[in-house]
RNA sequence: GCCCUGGUGGCGAAAUUGGUAAACGUUGCGGUCUCAGAAGCCGUUGGGAAUAUCCCUUGGGAGUUCGAGUCUCCCCCAGGGCACCA
């Protein structure tokens, strides 16, 4: 009887459907296992064969959980709004929601066919009212909030506001409390805070609110019509399109994220994430520990302020330098350079993100006859307008260091400057020495100590004097939270006598408006600008602008726990069950993105006491991106006794496959796309006119090029697993995925190999019959079989807790045609081979095991238990181990050369013996052969 | 420039703690079955040689060790992240 995967995977489909199989209640006395997958964005193209290459990996362990006694969460959604979705609606007038559902539909299927074991009555997906209610809702207890720095945990604003009836807000003294933000609120005494009108009130408070209207500087970018997060740039321009962005300052819903920066950061030691990922988060949080420094202005009581993390460098400073955004680079400037100052900050801030990162050797500047005067020295030091100065980070602006960093060196380099050593260690006449080592110069109370030390010194003394403190900066930024775009959650404020209001939470979900069309308004307002009926039109202004993309996903995996919850957006005993995610997979690219928000979401829901988590996800793998094999395509055709040589496929629109004898040459598309050849290499089509006539083409002269590239449907290299089901079935595909490579790797698809997972998969099933009948022996297995069926148990069960489902793939490989050789069809060896494959290949295990005569879903069997006297080796062809770990160590201090050791061979029994590990008697394990030291 | 990850046959890759390097699959070659193809099945496939045997081989070089793909140091290359971040 032939393995027909057609009508078993449609069988087995349609029953889970049916049964509900793969439900899970919210209780169970067994131990909660939540295996998360990062739910899709629904796009226009469908699936691709890299999408499921998580899925699957994350459905074997939750299949796996489940035989192993775990009660296991594994649900799957989407995250259906965002910009392409919109963009196609600009384009087309055809309305997001439409094409979404649609997108959502074929993704569906596209799923079943593969034989996930999702919970889909725990569906959700963002642009649904019910979910993005509570999106909204979390956004609103963001609003209701500030981060209190001093228990470094969010609470509700009105506990900041009793501090200020009662303290006021003194800058300095509540710096402890409200973190660092001297520069953007005024000082203020508890009347003067009863006195402030609502309006002067809500403008302080929205300085210390999680989420928070303010003057930002933003990415923008004009081509989107939209303002972008730091996450959604990449080299200037936006991730998605790819166009221009620039800087802008404007009005702006933020998320204040640098406020959870240290947790963020600390947090991250005790996560078990890769490496790779955690780096980047450190990176884009970007510690640094430093000191803060005043600077007088030679003739006035200015301070200019700066952050240096080189302290120690205080002696080597020759001038100081400001962003040209600097808010002191207009007052401070002289008469005389008022003109020349002004032309160049105009010049300077003309230049976009893109042309000053790619012109960074190049640095300009210029002087604004303004000196400070050096606090410990007491020496004049010029103050320059430089370009190189970011605005965004630190005070904007630098105590410039020409000796011990490199910007500097070029900068006074150009501008002639002087360069002054106070660090040995280097030679400044030729470059800056920027390293962290070496001993104090010229310094005055520095001198002689080591940079390390140094550094400590200077900051007591410079906090002595009060010029300054330690202070740790963070390279993050707070991130950008209003979209000008209509697809997204709308933000539920609106503007009562210009206050921004939070609406009642009891009227949430503000649902999405209908509008006529997608584009800005006439005015330039975002699209729901075009809105008719909205809650407050014409009585209030309410927001325009709609959320960002990852909004809904930063905390979709607690609404999976309690989908339906009409009260909650979670319930706090299903939190408390569930807790968090006990491994989540998706792809890299999320780890300055979602991963950081997602993060920041659960900290703050944490701080609220609605979850009993901190962190979403204690494990992440990161599984690798399958890429798209793509061809150039050249061909030698021999025209009037010339050989000349073109290019067959057009630049970007190259062609899928593979690189081989069997190259599907038909498949090529002819220059401008009219010329097709067909297999046996001639030009065939009816239209092969023009230039190529008379030519003869023949396959070996067309020459193909191999690049690996992104799969994306703009460079025609997609392939789809729907294809693959169709010919090879579901559990091939899932095998064959898991067969390609190690998870977490990069790796091109191809179809070599696919046949050989095919046909692992025809054994398997010929295993159980003889004879065109279904048949399995009653007979006990032998010595020989059992230590086949454990060893496989065993190895399979090790590689799944390690994430190495490619050697699983393989250990089934070897089983199987070792039990074929044997010709052997038992029962008690085959069965718990099925319970094993059934995390990878569901299906056909499913169908063996109704065959065997089970009434109930192999979901409900155990793991098979592993005998570990069947895992000894009577051969010792290998080093061998015994219930657990035996070890032999050779002894150094023998110091024995090779030559004095006296080799021999053990017999089975004396190596028992040994083995029990009663002897004591030092031996080296080599394999095929036990070394007798004679002590 | 700084940080992270990796580098093993024609190809995808194994080698879990330092213990037979190349399992498993694919490709190639040879055979079998067939009118033929597909699918099976059998043999063979890192390199070199004096080929029942021996030697060499895990990016390069050194070191530790009885023993190194694995540990240490230096270098080279590839992929990814950050980047005038003071």
């Amino acid at each position: 009887m032939e393995y027909n995967f057609r009508d078993i995977e449609k069988k087995w489909q349609a029953a889970w459907r049916e049964r509900k199989t793969y439900q899970v209640e919210n209780t169970s006395p067994k131990p909660k296992y939540y295996v998360l997958d990062m739910f899709p964005y629904p796009s226009g193209a469908g699936l691709h064969v890299g999408h499921p290459l998580g899925y699957i990996a994350s459905d074997i362990v939750a299949r796996y959980k489940r035989l192993s006694g775990f009660h296991v969460l594994h649900p799957m959604g989407y995250d259906a709004f965002g910009l392409p979705a919109e963009q196609y609606a600009i384009q087309t007038g055809q309305h997001p929601a439409k094409t979404t559902e649609e997108n959502i539909n074929r993704y569906r299927e596209q799923l079943d066919k593969m034989g996930f074991s999702f919970d889909w009555d725990r569906e959700v997906r963002t642009s649904d009212p019910d979910y993005y209610k509570w999106t909204q809702w979390i956004f609103l207890q963001l609003f209701k909030s500030w981060y209190n720095h001093k228990a470094k945990k969010a609470e509700p604003i009105e506990t900041l506001v009793k501090v200020f009836e009662t303290e006021g807000f003194n800058g300095d003294e509540h710096e402890v409390l409200t973190g660092d933000i001297e520069q953007y609120v005024q000082q203020f005494t508890p009347a003067q805070w009863s006195a402030f009108s609502e309006k002067e009130k809500s403008n302080v408070l929205m300085n210390f609110r999680l989420a928070y209207l303010g003057e930002a500087w933003v990415n923008w970018c004009p081509a989107l019509g939209t303002v972008l997060a730091n996450d959604e740039v990449k080299e200037g321009v936006s991730e998605r399109g790819g166009y221009p962005v620039e800087r802008k300052q404007m009005p702006q819903w933020s998320m204040r994220i640098t406020a959870y920066a240290e947790r963020l950061l600390d947090d991250l030691n005790e996560l078990d994430w890769p490496e790779s990922i955690k780096e980047t988060q450190r990176n884009w949080i970007g510690h640094s520990e430093g000191c803060s420094l005043k600077f007088r202005m030679e003739d006035s009581t200015i301070d200019i302020e700066v952050f240096t993390t080189r302290p120690d460098t205080i002696f080597g400073v020759s001038y100081m330098a400001l962003a040209p955004e600097h808010d002191l680079v207009e007052i401070i400037t002289k008469q005389d350079y008022k003109k020349t100052v002004a032309e160049y900050v105009k010049y300077a801030k003309a230049r976009s993100e893109r042309e000053r990162m790619a012109d960074v050797k190049n640095v300009t500047g210029q002087f604004t006859g303004a000196y400070v005067i050096h606090p410990f020295s007491g020496e004049k030091i010029p103050v320059w307008v430089g370009d190189y100065v970011l605005a965004g980070y630190g005070t904007g602006a630098v105590m410039a260091v020409p000796a011990h960093d490199s910007r500097d060196y070029t900068f006074a380099k150009q501008y002639n400057l002087p360069i002054l050593e106070v660090i040995t260690g280097g030679d400044v006449s030729k470059e800056s020495y920027d390293a962290k080592e070496g001993k104090c110069i010229n310094s005055q109370f520095l001198d002689g100590l080591e940079v390390k030390d140094a550094i400590k010194r200077a900051i007591a003394e410079i906090e002595n004097r009060g010029l300054g403190k330690g202070k740790v900066n963070y390279r993050l930024r707070d991130a950008a939270f209003g979209r000008q775009r209509y697809w997204g959650e709308p933000i539920p404020i609106y503007y009562k006598d210009g206050v921004p209001t939070p609406l009642p939470e009891e009227e949430l979900p503000l649902v999405l408006p209908e509008i006529d069309k997608f584009q800005p308004t006439e005015t330039g307002d975002p699209p729901l600008g075009r809105a008719k009926d909205w809650k407050y039109k014409g009585q209030y202004d309410y927001e325009l602008t709609t959320m960002p993309g990852w909004a809904g996903s930063s905390w979709y995996f607690l609404r999976y726990m309690d989908p339906h919850n009409e009260k909650e957006f979670v319930s706090k005993e299903a939190a408390e069950y569930w807790k968090n995610v006990d491994l989540y997979m998706g792809g890299a690219e999320h780890a300055t993105g979602h991963l950081l928000y997602v993060r920041f979401w659960t900290k703050f829901l944490y701080d609220c006491f609605f979850i009993p988590v901190n962190e979403p996800a204690q494990k992440l793998i990161n599984q690798g991106m399958i890429q798209g094999l793509s061809m150039i395509a050249t061909v030698k055709v021999v025209h009037e006794g010339n050989e000349e040589k073109y290019l067959l496929v057009p630049p970007g629109e190259k062609v899928n496959g593979t690189f081989q004898k069997n190259y599907p040459v038909d498949a090529v598309k002819f220059l401008d796309g009219k010329y097709f050849i067909d297999e046996k290499g001639a030009a065939a089509t009816r239209e092969r006119e023009a230039i190529f006539r008379n030519y003869f083409l023949s396959a070996d002269r067309i020459e193909l090029t191999p690049i690996v590239e992104k799969m994306s449907k703009s460079k025609y290299n997609v392939v789809t697993p729907d294809n693959i089901c169709d010919d090879y079935g579901a559990d091939t595909l899932r095998l064959y995925e898991m067969f390609l490579g190690p998870l977490e790797q990069h790796k091109p698809w191809s179809m070599n190999g696919i046949t050989g997972v095919f046909g692992f998969l025809k054994r398997f099933w010929r295993m159980f019959f003889r004879i065109e009948k279904f048949f399995v022996s009653e007979e006990m297995p032998d010595e020989q079989e059992l230590k086949i069926l454990h060893r496989t148990i065993k190895k399979i069960k090790e590689d799944i807790e390690r994430y190495s489902f490619n050697t699983c793939v393989s250990s089934f490989m070897i089983a199987t045609n070792e039990l074929m050789e044997l010709k052997s069809s038992k029962r008690a060896v085959l069965e718990p081979l099925v319970i094993a494959l059934s995390p990878f290949a569901p299906h056909i295990a499913e169908e063996l095991w109704e065959k065997l005569g089970h009434k109930e879903s192999v979901t409900t069997a155990a793991w098979p238990l592993v005998n570990e006297e069947y895992l000894v080796d009577d051969t010792f062809d290998y080093p061998v181990q015994v219930n657990g770990k035996v070890r032999f160590t050779y002894t150094a201090s023998l110091h024995l050369k090779p030559a004095e050791i006296e080799e021999r061979v053990l017999s089975t029994e004396e190596a028992k013996k040994w083995l029990d590990g009663k002897t004591p008697v030092k031996v080296i394990v080599v394999p095929k052969r036990i070394v007798n030291i004679v002590v």
